[in-house]
RNA sequence: GGGCCGCUAGCUCAACUGGCAGAGCAUCGGACUUUUAAUCCGCAGGUUCAGGGUUCGAGUCCCUGGCGGCCCA
């Protein structure tokens, strides 16, 4: 008798029996369910691209072919059974009489279950109806499915189950795949394009010292030999722009970031972004790139630059509008702000508004909080939402116009933000500055705030050459492609609460 | 953190105002050599998320907790 593997939910309790049995008897028939390989030579996908229109309803090739898969469909007609196999390419049917592999073995093949990994080997043909299929000669149990697949029809839709166990999600649902498949698409059509221009992907430390380059709460973790405490990063950017200090022109990173924040249909703990740096550009060259990638990104994952996404109609071929921050807040708002005025002045605006406010915030994170709640959520886009107030963007460069506010955009689309970026500030005495008035925000409780990171001051005192630097969420990237909603739908594993048993 | 909604068979869902817990698919048994969500006949399958309360009687009402979804902060 097999040893019963643990069941961590207690379901099918009756099928998983069953098929434990089976288990038994196909060893006691000398047959492993569980055989250590099986060689194929065709993929469903090359079969179809290669018959489907160069033979006839009813017509048999002499084309031997093995091909492999997991069983999903399984239609008993007698003596004869027809099978659905998919692999990793599409889906074939498999044509199983018993006048063609003989009584044992159609019996043999009548104990497969649902979900059930087979081989088989037969000849290409028709059927009448006029669908192909592999008129099978030979066949193989290549792992055996203890529990039952999903409703073959409705498939898996209980959201708890489809995300603690994707892998049937992934199984049932065919629009859960295409959904990842976009993933996919996206970040290898990302990778082209930014190799194509010179940029090269680099790797930079996950565990940080210090934690920058944005503004977010860290996991804290310790290192035993070193004894040092270490955050989980939540922005690669630092270590990015030390490497263009060091003479590497143009870099990118695809990093996984982590941030100490609560869940919700926006945000995962930890998250994919893609940061690029480029020397001698400004952040008008990183709009233009930014517009092109994601152009180029969408053609490559889902042949269109028109998405429509959460209401909203979105064309993504450039140009995209660029609009500053202070007008939309007046477009939105209707009120006129500027980061030179008085913060009495501001914090009257925001009482009048109903924006409510902190005593320490001075008019930068004023304004930056009236455009968060009168107008950010407003912008369907693609918009570049240009020249934030100085106070808000400690690693972004004064603009050349007006002291007060910094050469940075943030894209919105469909309300929400996609992409940041700067013309990257490379004066390392503004830089100290900058990060001493984040401290002493920290100071005061602000747990979000940067903290001073005298390794990278050190790093632009050797000189950080005029450079533009983007990061972009690469969820929400998908989420827009994919026309999804929730961030949970576009990573493969997301955060749930621990799963009790 | 707050509000609203959900949790019923392996899966997808029903169950009126509190009155015998059901269907389809899957499973199991049977028929069937051109089906494709095959079809037809038959059987079986339940800690109604957990615990407590109200009631003659609770899937349904009340309380506490768990997990999830949506919205807000």
């Amino acid at each position: 008798m097999t040893d019963t593997p643990r069941d961590l939910d207690g379901g099918a309790a009756e099928e998983r029996t069953l098929r434990l049995a089976k288990l038994d008897e196909l060893r006691a028939q000398g047959i492993d369910p569980y055989p250590v390989r099986f060689d194929r030579d065709s993929l469903a996908r090359e079969l179809h691209a290669q018959y489907d229109d160069t033979i006839e309803a009813g017509a048999e090739t002499d084309a031997v072919v093995r091909v492999a898969g997991r069983l999903l469909l399984i239609r008993r007609q007698g003596k004869l059974t027809f099978g659905t196999l998919r692999d990793g390419s599409g889906t074939v049917q498999l044509f199983v009489s018993q006048g063609v592999v003989g009584e044992d073995a159609f019996e043999r093949f009548n104990t497969l279950d649902l979900g059930d990994w087979v081989g088989v080997e037969g000849r290409v043909m028709k059927t009448r109806k006029g669908e192909l299929s592999i008129k099978v000669e030979q066949f193989a149990l290549l792992a055996k499915a203890l529990r039952p697949l999903p409703d073959k029809w409705h498939g898996l839709s209980d959201v708890d189950t489809r995300y603690r166990q994707r892998y049937v999600d992934l199984i049932a649902n065919d629009d859960a795949r295409r959904v990842f498949e976009i993933r996919f698409a996206t970040v290898r059509a990302v990778r082209a394009f930014l190799e194509a221009r010179g940029y090269i992907e680099v790797e930079t430390p996950v565990l940080h010292p210090i934690p920058g380059g944005a503004a977010a709460r860290p996991f804290e973790t310790h290192h035993l030999a070193l004894d040092v405490d270490l955050y989980l990063r939540i922005a690669p950017e630092l270590y990015l722009k030390r490497l263009i200090v060091a003479g590497f022109e143009r870099v990118f990173e695809i990093a996984r970031v982590f941030r100490n924040e609560g869940l919700s249909t926006r945000h995962n703990t930890e998250f994919t972004m893609l940061e690029l740096y480029e020397a001698y550009a400004d952040y008008h060259d990183m709009m233009a790139l930014t517009e092109e990638m994601v152009a180029d990104a969408a053609r490559h994952a889902i042949g269109t630059t028109s998405v429509e996404w959460d209401g909203h109609h979105l064309e993504l071929a450039p140009p995209w509008q660029r609009r500053t921050l202070l007008d939309l807040v007046k477009e939105h708002a209707g009120v006129d702000v500027h980061p030179s005025q008085p913060v009495e002045q501001l914090r009257k605006v925001c009482d009048d508004l109903g924006v409510p406010y902190e005593p320490t915030w001075g008019p930068g994170k004023l304004i930056l909080e009236i455009y968060e709640k009168t107008t950010e959520a407003n912008i369907v886009g693609p918009t570049f939402v240009c020249d934030y107030p100085r106070e808000v963007s400690p690693l972004a460069r004064p603009h050349r116009d007006d002291p007060t506010l910094t050469e940075r955009f943030e894209l919105i689309v469909g309300g929400r933000e996609i992409a940041n970026a700067f013309s990257e500030l490379n004066d390392p005495v503004d830089q100290l500055r900058r990060f001493e008035a984040q401290a002493r925000l920290k100071q005061l409780g602000d747990v979000e705030a940067h903290g001073v990171d005298d390794d990278y001051v050190r790093a632009l005192e050797y000189g950080l050459p005029p450079t533009g630097g983007m990061g972009m969420g690469m969820d929400r990237l998908v989420m827009l492609l994919a026309g999804v909603t929730s961030i949970r739908e576009v990573i493969l594993f997301p955060h749930l609460r621990p799963e009790v048993t």
